[in-house]
RNA sequence: GGAGAGGUGGCCGAGUGGUUUAAGGCGAUGGUCUUGAAAACCAUUGUACGGUCCUCCGUACCGCAGGUUCGAAUCCUGUCCUCUCCGCCA
């Protein structure tokens, strides 16, 4: 979510950062967020002083009613006196006459039930308008923060300003391009070739976009988890095993909800949802709590499964396990000060890169442009794989600063050092790294003549010192 | 799955629908005292929103959400979570 002061403040710069986005609509919205903040406190304040001066008025009801001491006939003609002065909407006067601070006529023909009746009646039609006055502000409420929730986060100003992912900027490819003396295979041939990726039966058991690893395929992505699971852990990130199941909360809290509600598996067991990544447990984490400064950077990896729909992508990628429905991946999250997250972006970044290269396949950072930066980073930075079967880069990690974006969202907040006053802290996530794409850049770049595949050294340990996967089986 | 008990500030823990606006304690912070420390004593104590602006004021929050009431930490309903016992289970 954004500032709400920031966008009363600063409306058209707002819109004009809204506007290098790919997102028509949310421009549209800012007009009607600030018409409802305007109505929203304008009521909240008449509001809350009627709600004033009922409270002061029940207190000083509860001890008219509840005095010892008090003749009932004073008692009475306070009550009377009170019902005037609540009429002529003197709500102080009101109070000092019903608990005894203010002088009053005792008069003996006053009946006490009477005018205490009379004085609870008057009291109603106060709660009345005030609970009338609440329900104004749960409508202009419910309205103002479903503006917030499909609003995306706002472009870094050092984000190239361009409107789609044909602009991205790649950096120079790391890593060497093998020169091949046979036609490189894609992994969807290789694959079944060797027994290692089973398309059939997973689509026997679950549908398109469901597969099976077997034998040295699973054995495989077993041994790049650890591998990655160990970077991270190297890099200084505390390894986390998390739920794979979640509230939607979680989901509105790290961004995904309202806007990719589609992309997200229910379960049956009422408001659960099947995790799409392992951002969503991580940010949500320290929801609703206030950390200390001394406590950042806080960096956290989990390995889990990750499940989506995919329904935005029906029809495209559907061979091979590019774009699969279940998948394996490593997340690294950050939080950090608002101070230190660019760097942090830097650095993370770099580590995920460094995995690609002691895996040695070639890859490239890309920059992402605003048209393409997605609903909740600020800053991103993606990293590809070479392919030379399937002859495309892969995307095998993705690398964003949302800064305070979903921490407004999650309620994650911090003292800054020496301070007892809340600042939104700032979230990092970033693959490191996924895994069928990095397993379909390993088949293809060290696919052999004879149809093998020769396994990074890194994983040479993983995988009992073996060299290569064959046909030949495990 | 069955039965029961609970959820109150950073922590522990009181709390008959009003006459107290959550008692008391611990911790933390500041101060007094002290050569320094401890002890003792004094003071302060969370979050959010709104108003006012550099200082206060108001409102809300006793797991969460509704309801009853002139008025709810307190009564009612739902829900989430925790614990205990039984059953089942990797």
């Amino acid at each position: 979510m954004l500032d709400i002061a920031l966008i009363r403040q600063r409306p058209d710069w707002v819109k004009q950062q809204i506007t290098k986005l790919n997102d028509e609509g949310a421009v549209a919205r800012i007009d009607n967020i600030l018409k409802l903040d305007k109505e929203r406190r304008e009521t909240r304040t008449s509001v809350e002083s009627a709600q004033a001066a009922r409270n002061s008025l029940n207190r000083a009801m509860g001890k008219l009613r509840g005095n010892r001491t008090m003749p009932d006939e004073e008692k009475a003609a306070r009550a009377q006196a009170a019902c005037g002065a609540i009429g002529a909407a003197d709500y102080e006067g009101a109070s000092g006459l019903m608990d005894g601070s203010a002088p009053v006529t005792v008069n003996e023909a006053d009946d006490l039930k009477g005018a205490f009746d009379k004085l609870i009646g008057e009291l109603r039609l106060l709660g009345g308008e005030i609970s009338a006055g609440f329900s104004k502000i749960e409508t202009i409420e419910a309205e103002l923060r479903e503006h917030m929730l499909w609003l995306p986060n706002l472009p870094h100003e050092s984000v190239p300003v361009a409107a789609s992912e044909e602009a991205n900027v790649a950096h120079q490819p790391v890593g060497t391009f093998r020169e091949f003396d046979f036609e490189p295979q894609p992994h969807w041939e290789l694959g079944p070739a060797l027994g290692i990726i089973d398309f059939e039966r997973g689509v026997k058991l679950s549908g398109s976009r469901y597969y099976v690893l077997a034998g040295w395929g699973a054995r495989l992505q077993r041994a790049l988890v650890s591998f990655f699971l160990d970077c991270a852990r190297a890099n200084g990130f505390t390894e986390l095993y998390t739920p794979y199941i979640v509230r939607s909360d979680m989901l509105y809290g790290s961004a995904q909800f309202p806007k990719f509600q589609d992309t997200v598996y229910g379960v049956a067991d009422g408001d659960k949802f099947l995790i799409p990544t392992s951002e969503v447990t991580i940010v949500n984490m320290h929801r609703g709590e206030i950390l200390d400064e001394a406590d950042l950077p806080l960096n956290y990896a989990a390995h889990t499964p990750c499940f989506r729909s995919e329904k935005a992508s029906a029809g495209r990628d559907v061979r091979g396990i590019k774009r699969v429905h279940q998948f394996e991946k490593v997340e690294m999250v950050k939080f950090t000060t608002p101070e230190t997250s660019y760097g942090e972006l830097e650095a993370m970044t770099e580590q995920a890169e460094a995995i690609c290269a002691q895996l040695e396949i070639p890859y490239r950072r890309l920059e992402i442009v605003t048209g393409d930066l997605g609903f909740s980073a600020s800053k991103k930075y993606d990293i590809e794989m070479w392919s030379p079967g399937c002859e495309e880069w892969l995307e095998v990690s993705s690398c964003s600063n949302t800064e305070a974006f979903q921490a407004r969202r999650a309620l994650l907040r911090y003292y800054p050092a020496g301070t007892r006053k809340t600042r939104y802290l700032h979230t990092l996530n970033g693959s490191g790294l996924a895994t069928p794409r990095v397993m379909i850049a390993i088949m293809e770049n060290n696919q052999q003549a004879d149809g093998s595949v020769v396994i990074p050294e890194v994983l040479r340990t993983y995988l009992g010192g073996a060299e290569a996967i064959t046909a030949e089986g495990d």
